[in-house]
DNA sequence: GAGTGGTCTAGACCACCTT
DNA sequence: AGGTGGTCTAGACCACTCA
């Protein structure tokens, strides 16, 4: 098969958008509308530079990142290579809300506890934050479809955030973290799954015994503080988590 | 705090290792053993060059591959700090088998399907090959300390590995297709979870009706070709996932 | 042997943050 | 104003793969 011509490559050497960026998008975006499709080889490295007129390490760093994305290979002594796996997107630091409304659903929620109160050892514990005095409490029941999904239970720090009930009804705690100025770093995610108590099974609209998948979930910003603490459970009925692995660091 | 002094690191100009690898694993070996503690700033990208006698693209490739692994932060006007949260590694692709030998269990299995068989529209279907005529069809309980932990069902492109039953109970599948040549490059998973039925009690010495982890997975190679499909179920009271997200691409 | 990606250098200018 | 990381260039040599 012959390499790819990149004739529909153009760069604006003004913009503020960064040139490997820009040739990044170009090439992404051509592999996810099919105009290169899987196995397809790329021009090579000088011959791209060469035709955009941009130096050769702006154009490794435009296909590097293509790569870290899982969308490319490369192999020395041969070249590069289109590998469209059916998913394109590696795991992301995402929450259930922003998931759903990508997805079209239109998440809702009904706020059972939403208050500051004394730090308790479990809290503190979780938090990874000795001198804790308050965390603020959250409990919530959220649904798409007018159907019950999941019962989520968080820890913050007291002070992060302050959110109302109504900004607890409309939008992800995520989203609510990211609007007051965190920045969300890392997670670490636990994934299980058990019967449904009694106290379950009426909240989530199941019969008790039913299988529940839980999860516990630390998230961590910049810093490398706990910003928030977590334990989910979902419906198995309705609800599924979705990986994506790549190979690359 | 002062910026580290990097008197530790000592490069090898003339060893296979590439510098800027030389150099990663030595930043980040200080980071792991807390030589350089969580939000420690790093000596910026110029004095680090300077004083390694190496160039600046070349340090900043090292560090770059640190703020993939999560590892440290680069804010611009500020400098790079050491984010330290509980946990190093983001997901890998890695097995079941895998995850429980680097735990020191020693997992057993019983084979008790290994055979090839004509394809069927199911099977064809997952591993999205069309003119496939024939898989390889696998299934596994695999244990660890005389109890049982999983039901593994897969199947496998006929051709691709042709393990003996001694091999499987030995290796993990992941190993045994590494050894066969084969570069596995991303997977996609689904986990969920459901009750146990009568079958799956028998198996795993399980209740009928206890709570069950679910994954599906489909594993695809460089060339973009599906090497594995399998479908697993295991024991809720003895096994979870976990993950590790990172907000980095 | 020809072609490919992998590594490395020595500069340059810019954007952003802190003081 | 000074220091930081972000981007970009124009070369160089090497290691690997394949015909």
């Amino acid at each position: 098969m012959k390499p790819w011509a990149p004739s529909e490559i153009v760069v604006d050497l003004n913009g503020p958008e960064p040139l490997y960026s820009q040739v990044a998008r170009q090439i992404g975006a051509a592999i996810e509308d099919g105009r290169l499709p899987n196995g397809a080889r790329l021009d090579n490295e000088l011959d791209l530079a060469a035709r955009l007129h941009l130096s050769r390490p702006t154009i490794r760093q435009a296909i590097q990142s293509l790569v870290n994305q899982g969308l490319l290979v490369r192999k020395r002594g041969v070249g590069t290579q289109v590998v469209r796996t059916k998913v394109a997107r590696p795991l992301r630091l995402s929450s259930l809300f922003d998931d759903l409304s990508e997805l079209g659903d239109k998440p809702e929620s009904v706020v059972l506890v939403n208050r500051v109160e004394p730090a308790g050892d479990d809290a503190i514990e979780h938090l990874e934050a000795p001198g804790l005095t308050h965390v603020r409490r959250l409990k919530r029941v959220r649904s798409t479809g007018g159907e019950p999904l999941a019962i989520m239970n968080n820890y913050l720090p007291d002070g992060i955030v302050d959110p109302a009930d109504d900004e607890l009804r409309e939008k992800g705690l995520y989203q609510l973290l990211r609007s007051a100025g965190v920045r969300l770093h890392a997670a670490q995610q636990n994934v299980g799954a058990r019967q449904a108590t009694e106290e379950d099974a009426e909240l989530l609209d199941e019969k008790p015994g039913a299988a529940l998948l839980t999860m516990r979930r630390t998230t961590y910003d910049d810093s490398g503080k706990v910003v928030e603490y977590g334990w989910h459970v979902y419906r198995a009925s309705r609800y599924s988590f979705n990986l994506s692995l790549t190979n690359n660091v």
